[in-house]
DNA sequence: TTGAAAGCGATACCAT
DNA sequence: ATGGTATCGCTTTCAA
């Protein structure tokens, strides 16, 4: 096809309203609660509706009331195939079954990271009477004070910390590095690397020096690597050779470690695969734990030991707050938990 | 937050009109190109949008002239987490890029398989006036009857044969399955076996038979699985063990093939995870070929060769031949493409 | 409890 | 080339 036949004539509140016998203000009352009806007009009128097939036009209904009963879920993505966020996907989901569940639909749309395009978005959300954004933001930077120009209620998804102003939400990255060293040191590995991005700042960088300080070893070594499954393979084939090099802030390095903590599961495949490459055996020659929890750590060989971020509790929490009509400008924080795989050196893991 | 201003008090098309000097009309054929306008009024009326930051209010336009210039993606899914599809994200990609290319936004929907909620969800999209939907089918049995009487032009995607009065279109699995078990052949694998849907009018399941059939070798063992990870893994267990049963279709089995060509990428991950915790080796032990040609199957271990569908292509046809004047109920099938790697004992991958 | 009618903001037809 | 204006379908006062 494309499928589709001349459209029967679509029946519009004025035919309903005829039908019964009333007046066009009644269909409305009786469809919206708005106003009491007689309990005998409302059988009418619903009988009418149910006889003409009648569905209320949203375009008018949003021209009226400035609502288009609609969220918009934004997703800007760095690459350009985009919805390569990999959580994308997950949130997607849960985030459409909370929307409907509060009345709205959820309208999900992809925009290159720039400010302005974002900016773009947002505006053409506004014309369309969107009633509110989420923004997967991760790393992306947003000019908030920008897109609070709009004038549209919005809320950023997947962020690390507090920022002045903007409402948001995201996992205690440090504590999940922190949970994940700390089992990968309790194993009894003399020391634990990290890889990751090269950012001093980054929580779980922090939260992985945290952990090696806390249970007094060395914290090493430090080995920088993208958040990609190439740019993990590019650190796991630096690592399986010795030529990890000391990154900023690392302590020491050079040799290769015992055991990893790796900042992303897609970062974790790719150093997988590097050892596989070179015949690094995971979990005897290296331990490997890492951060997310997605669906790619659970059969990857060997399953991966990860800590995951409890998207679907981010998710409706996101669309409560969104809806919420007393706004928050907070940071919240959600707590995850470590999942037990293979790759850390724990005996058995379910899949 | 959720951040939010009270917003400036938008600006219509009357306020535009007035700065500018002209009449409403006038503003509509300017930003339109629906009538001739004098080049220095179209500068003026430009000016004053630009000076007002004036978007059209699309909830009004979509009223008055019935098109909200938006299309569906209705993502129906049999599990309940729902875009659980694999191919839904990229699918999103690209036929987000190619709408927003021809002036449509992109309207992102998941609903359960069962038919009254499909056609629950074309009545929404009827009513909120969008122009066209992309189903994306995979396995869904789609009543196009009842959906045809909605009267919303509609294709659908990931489709493995022509359906009468359906519009469609989707990958020649048949073809992908025969280029995929005559790869494995080439190697000189006496035979290949089968890991899929237990169904013998599946294509792939038929271009198997038809390139062992045109090889002059046996074929088998066939072994069931489902379309899953989980499903490939038991899969992958009964092979291991050698207690692959002879499914229907079968022309022998019962013991451990040398090769297999596995119907899905989702599957092969979840056999190669079998094969893993039984210390079977790919490919020197069994070699394999999969189907999809997803990302998963690049960054597994051995890295998959597969036959990788064209789902770019697909996207941007889908659209245009959703979009287009003179619509057709032709199911167009899509050539791909084997992609070699290491699990068919092909000597390299590049990732 | 019900009805009449005034818009919401844009489009497009009919004049001029 | 430009200006009036009816209209799209619905929500919501205001009166009755």
């Amino acid at each position: 096809m494309t499928n589709g036949t001349p459209a029967p004539r679509k029946a519009t509140r004025r035919d309903v309203a005829r039908l019964a016998g009333v007046s066009d203000a009644v269909v409305s009352y009786t469809l919206n609660g708005t106003a009491p009806v007689a309990a005998a007009t409302a059988e009418r009128v619903r009988a009418a509706v149910e006889q003409l097939g009648y569905r209320p036009n949203q375009a008018a209904r949003a021209l009226r009331s400035g609502s288009a009963d609609t969220l918009a879920f934004l997703v800007p993505s760095s690459s350009d195939p985009v919805f390569t966020n990999p959580f994308f996907g997950e949130y997607a989901s849960t985030l459409e079954a909370a929307a409907r569940d509060r009345g709205y639909a959820l309208y999900t749309t992809a925009t290159s990271f720039r400010p302005d395009e974002v900016l773009a978005r947002f505006r053409e959300f506004a014309a369309r009477q969107i009633d509110g954004v989420l923004v997967l933001a991760g790393d992306t930077p947003l000019d908030s004070a920008a897109l609070d120009g709009v004038g549209l209620p919005w809320i950023a998804l997947n962020v690390a910390s507090r920022e002045r102003g903007v409402a948001s939400l995201g996992t205690d990255l440090r504590a999940g590095a922190v949970a994940a060293t700390t089992h990968l040191l309790e194993h009894g590995y003399a020391s634990v690397g990290f890889v990751g991005q090269d950012d001093p700042t980054e929580p779980r960088y922090i939260g992985w020096l945290q952990a090696c300080a806390a249970a007094g070893v060395p914290a090493g070594p430090f080995v920088a690597a993208e958040v990609t499954r190439p740019g993990g393979r590019a650190a796991g084939h630096r690592i399986a050779d010795d030529r990890a090099r000391v990154g900023s802030g690392a302590h020491h390095g050079g040799h290769r470690p015992r055991a990893l903590f790796v900042a992303s599961d897609r970062t974790a495949v790719g150093v997988l695969r590097a050892f596989h490459e070179r015949g690094v055996r995971v979990p005897q020659d290296v331990a490997i734990a890492s951060f997310d929890g997605s669906s790619e750590a659970e059969y990857a060989w060997p399953g991966l030991t990860t800590f995951r971020q409890p998207v679907d509790e981010m998710a409706r929490s996101a669309v409560t707050r969104l809806l919420a009509a007393d706004r928050d400008h907070a940071h919240e924080l959600f707590p995850g938990e470590l999942v037990l795989r293979r790759s850390c050196g724990c005996p058995d893991d379910t899949v």
